[in-house]
DNA sequence: GATGAATGAGAGTTCATTCAT
DNA sequence: AATGAATGAACTCTCATTCAT
């Protein structure tokens, strides 16, 4: 890598950096260029040399943000054998890297809705990414029989949904104060739905 | 009441249509006070007579559908003997609510959040009116014995989540075609949540 | 006329004033829209009420302008008899007008052109009609045997270049100082390209 | 010359070359100097080496196109004998030179005006220059008795702007479709105004 | 000589809100 | 009650110019 480019990359991640900062306090729209460009330390026509209008910055956020959830969880379920040992990986993967990063699940959540008709389309797409990685543990586990046969697509979305809520709920009316806390009754709720028992391996997991 | 209260709230309720259908054309912030005017034929002038801002239309609007749904809901789970005929009416009214007002559906859904920070405090109360309908139906299914003791918090605010990603992905995807059709598995799914058997109440409920 | 209407036109007439003002003091790209809200003494948002766009502004002054000389021309025109009186006529008119409007002149001529792409086009038409004036006169002094045969079209782009060339001089180069001293020369010439004998009219016209 | 200086000279020209394109793409204003940049494959700081800022582009450009025409126009008068020749001579190369540079016409003629206040002087100097070529032109023809005793200023103002405008026409509007096809009439036009007898003259000229 | 990242002043435009009528 | 002209703060985005490398 050039010296130049390396340059432009710190830059540039300033400018990120900046932006979740701001984006994360005020939302989406109360936040002006000029605000990023001061919390960024840069000057607005640095920042769009490097981005082409505030909504790519934001996109570049949220993408970066999903890219690094998916991933994260994608590799724990991979670790982990067995249904409930993947759904506990996922779980709480998510349940700490939102639990984690507050301000970035507010815009994941709260303000990536709502801001921009076009905006939808893109945040669903991520939000896809999140359900078909659902959607295939499901189907594999009921592939070899460690599932009984659900529906995984609505399974996947349900859950999804479920999750989001929980996060959301703990976001805007802070409860519950510790967002840990939902795990227990989460986990036996999700594993229920697939008609998995869920006591013993739960005793295992908080062992 | 008098003639110019009529008058008066036939104006008031002429702005509010005029309001949901541009707001859910367009998005909360893409629709100007004009627009709103020209779509109840009234003016902005007129608009301020009725309305102190912009945000308490979106709010009259939000809080009107929402209790609208909330009662439906209500009504038809109170019509309803039995846990699973409970959630059948509730999830029914739900899907077949939303379905029928797409438009409205997507403002509930998808502009109210983001719209503005002050709002989301507000759009959560909404929530948890909902979140409460359900815990309430659950705890009263529990004492009664109907249904083994869960987790009805969580519980409840996992339903909730797990209907309105079914909602939005069907406003955003397209997916599926008719919302109608998320409702068997949807059931089955919740039902096994709280280890109801869902299998026969299905085949009562589809004949 | 509605009293309403009567204010707007006034304020309309206000910004066009300030505009007027403005564009040829500095020009068009150098005059920004507050300089004319300072300028007509209204807000930006009042200017945007009258008018979509700054160009806007411009076109209205520049075809009201236009419209006030062609139409002053042809009155001057209809009233005078034969070709020497009518070429007396048009040419004075002209001269006039631009020298009592140096600041409009400027607009006119040199602000016109090449201050936007999409303008050009307009000010040709504009042009166009000031060509077509001077050519139907041309056209009924041959019908009529005042004038010998010739090319009318050529002859009237030509004369209208040669008019604008003359008081675009005078607005950048100063020379003459008075623009009225190009008339007995510039009048001679003209009628001497359609072969017509100019001494006597002249004399005539300045005694 | 030095090798440096070779390739620098080179550069200019890649940077003038470019810019003539663009400018007479897209006009002096919607111009960007990465436009230039871009289409000169150089850097904006490289131009910046070159020419002190964008305005002296445009006007090195200008007054390389007047110099190249300024000059053709002058061998060409210089090669004729006798007033009409030397007309003959001066309007075709005039006409040729820009029917075949048509973009470069439109920077000439329509860009240069209005483009900035400071300008249009250097404009007019240029245009002084032809006025100029053309008086002397006269002025010599009337010393020698070939030409009647007229106001050579006027005239050759007159000449010039008539010039212009039917050259202007045809880049704006597309009258004539082929601009030599304006020579004749112009031709008779402009010697009728000095008062020669144009008819046989042409004969010869198209002989 | 050349590069292109960085600057920052400034532009046109939008729009929620006010208020005289 | 209703109107709509008027306000002005705020916004996103542009671009000529600079300068460290």
């Amino acid at each position: 890598m050039r010296v130049e480019q390396a340059r432009s990359r710190t830059r540039r991640q300033r400018i990120l950096d900046g932006a979740a900062l701001t984006f994360s306090r005020r939302g989406y729209r109360a936040t002006s260029v000029d605000d990023i460009a001061e919390a960024s330390a840069t000057s607005k026509g640095g920042i769009y040399f490097h981005f082409p209008n505030k909504e790519a910055i934001f996109l570049a956020l949220l993408e970066g943000m999903a890219a690094l959830l998916h991933d994260r969880m994608e590799r724990a379920m991979a670790e982990a054998t067995g249904p409930e040992a993947k759904l506990d990986a996922a779980l709480l993967t998510m349940l700490h890297t939102f639990g984690a990063h507050r301000t970035l699940a507010r815009l994941f959540l709260v303000d990536a809705m709502g801001a921009n008709r076009e905006f939808s389309a893109r945040i669903m797409e991520i939000q896809e990414g999140f359900v078909a990685l659902i959607e295939r543990q499901l189907q594999e586990a009921i592939a070899e029989g460690a599932l009984p046969a659900v529906d995984t697509e609505i399974t996947s979305v349900a859950w999804f949904g479920a999750l989001l809520q929980v996060v959301t709920r703990w976001l805007l009316a802070g409860k519950p104060a510790d967002l840990n806390d939902a795990y227990p009754a989460l986990r036996a709720l999700l594993l229920r739905s697939v008609a998995l028992p869920a006591a013993n391996r739960l005793q295992a997991m908080t062992a």
